[in-house]
DNA sequence: CGATTAGTTGACTCTATTCAAGCAGCGTGG
DNA sequence: CCACGCTGCTTGAATAGAGTCAACTAATCG
């Protein structure tokens, strides 16, 4: 059981808040201001931390630099409780190193949202993310946590694309990070003779465009819209603020990349040798792991163009092979669809 | 002109090493004592700090966390100068965050090697370094820096290798980086045919290994001695401290890393669509930057197979484009190596 | 409902691989 | 010291695989 110290003054909201997380099955510790808090902390190693920021004797900033000088305190995830009105304070307490706020008054949901997502990423931070981009994504969603995410997109410039809107191009600034609210989008590189191969898919709730904002060049690809897109627009402080913020979150996110880097590698590996017909069955099996939604497999709506962009190859061959592929019943293909019945075969084809 | 900021209490010493800064022309302040120094240091805000860490008042470490606490000293290079009996002191030290030490007694070149060296990687980390994988090379070298690399590699473990010889196999886990002190060595990926695809070549003084090291994998290349080879092990813990030690590295290796990615992926555009011709001639072109020493540029040597792997593509069709290239003018081949005659031209060719 | 775009199939071309064979350089052992 | 065998380099011929061009059909959009 998940145990969490809460720390507030004022006795109602304490017992109130308390009470509402033991009906969670936390166990709760309380503490009645910053200094006491500071000891319990120290007592119980609690895995989770809840501070009023206005408090007698120590104050929150006080308790957050305290608990972060601790080698066994400073992953905890520590969750600022703040009245309205202090907005300003709040921005001090999040540069500080805390991980997430709650404004008073607070609903029970609330409250416990918050506390779960943050348990969620401290979880995921230590166990290990997925690999690859899968993981980056995961990791900023986490990380920019719901509350601050919807903080963002409620506050900031959401944009409406329609299908085929160019979102960046090959040679422009990056000054901002995408976030997909609704829609598909691709990233693609061309060649010289026009030839295109597809970079990246994104869905909703993924996130797009931050590689550019992690070095000084401009945009290498271009970012099209496969599907109308409603795309919210976050200022890359943002962006950079959460990757150098916490240590924990830069290390993980390096990990990724470098695990980018060697997927990379795989690719170039494949890219160079491997025949048509793997080349395709990779891309589809690539794409069907991409879009298996938890009620099983979504089937795989792509434009013949993008799907030969994926696979690096040029499009009558890629709609030879998946003609190929049909006969051999390894998947069906219905008004353009694509559904793979066999993805086994299909991933294990020999070249 | 660059200023440094000299922190000693002995009389002699500090009017010594003030004198060797001097003539060559650095500007110099001295303190006689630690409280003194943090003034003069807010005062004058020099590009390097030399600081005793025995002192009467205000002691090295004391210093070291003032200027610490102050925005734009913060990331000012900070030498240690201490004892050879302070061994452990200066290990406290160097965790505290100073960048190097010297031991009394030392030479003036010793002195003026240090300062150089921070100087030259607090210039990098602000500048910018060199795009590519390159630059994590150049990171990693000043990072090390010279004092610290010698250190490592006297103190340790140095193999030798004979040609042929696999450091590493897919699959292996990773629990060192390794530092190439003279001779030749590749990274390469296979297929299930067997073909090689080589990923990177190491030459002398640079690191690899280390992509493995920031994810919690196992090696998916195999690394093999190309010509006799030297190479001084370094236990990943170095590695961990050194990445994560300082936010600048950490950020500027992120950026290395995202560049990298940016990278594999024109490769990858390279590889899935590009004509035999072009695909070698990148290779020949990559190669020529990687070999060009200061003194003009030295012939690539490389057996057939591994320009072959470099590029992508089987050995014979890698000779017959070499021929093609040579009966064009493009380059000469004597005894195997190839010098390349018309850069440019090997570059622009069209697909 | 016409016009444009996307998908599909056929025929042809050509590039790059594969297989085969010869040659040059090198080290080794007799 | 030389012959032998090995490995690496090079060229030739045959082949297959994928790209290109062209024509046609289906689908979509205004």
């Amino acid at each position: 059981m998940k145990k969490i110290l809460l720390i507030e003054d004022n006795d109602d909201i304490r017992t109130n808040t308390a009470e509402i997380l033991e009906l969670a099955s936390y166990e709760v510790v309380v503490a009645e201001n910053g200094k006491r808090g500071v000891e319990l902390a120290l007592e119980h190693l609690p895995d989770l931390v809840i501070c009023d920021i206005m408090m007698p004797v120590l104050d929150g900033y006080g308790v957050l630099h305290a608990l972060h000088r601790n080698d066994r305190l400073k992953n905890t995830p520590f969750i600022f409780l703040t009245a309205k009105t202090e907005r300003a304070d709040l921005r001090k307490g999040m540069e500080l190193g805390a991980d997430d706020y709650i404004t008073k008054p607070f609903s029970g949901t609330e409250l416990l949202n918050a506390v779960d997502s943050r348990l969620k990423k401290c979880e995921l931070l230590q166990t290990g993310l997925q690999p690859g981009m899968e993981g980056v994504q995961q990791l900023m969603g986490i990380s920019f946590g719901d509350h601050d995410l919807a903080g963002i997109v409620a506050d900031r410039d959401i944009n409406t694309y329609k299908k085929k809107q160019v979102i960046y191009m090959e040679g422009h600034h990056p000054n901002r990070l995408f976030y997909v609210l609704s829609g598909k989008v691709k990233t693609a590189k061309r060649n010289d003779d026009g030839k295109e191969l597809v970079t990246a898919l994104y869905g909703p709730d993924e996130f797009f465009g931050y590689l550019p904002l992690l070095q000084q060049t401009v945009y290498r690809e271009t970012a099209e819209v496969l599907e109308d897109a409603e795309i919210a627009i976050i200022p890359s402080e943002d962006f950079h603020k959460l990757v150098n913020g916490n240590l924990a979150i830069t290390r993980s996110f390096m990990g990724l990349l470098a695990q980018n880097i060697q997927d990379k590698e795989e690719q170039l590996l494949g890219m160079a040798y491997n025949s048509l017909r793997k080349k395709v069955a990779e891309a589809l099996v690539m794409l069907q792991k991409k879009y298996r939604k938890d009620g099983g497999p979504v089937p795989i709506d792509l434009s013949r163009e993008n799907l030969a962009g994926i696979a690096g190859t040029a499009t009558e061959s890629l709609i030879r092979t998946l003609s190929d592929f049909r006969s051999e019943k390894l998947l069906e293909i219905d008004h353009g669809r694509i559904t793979i019945l066999d993805e086994k075969r299909l991933a294990n084809l020999l070249n």
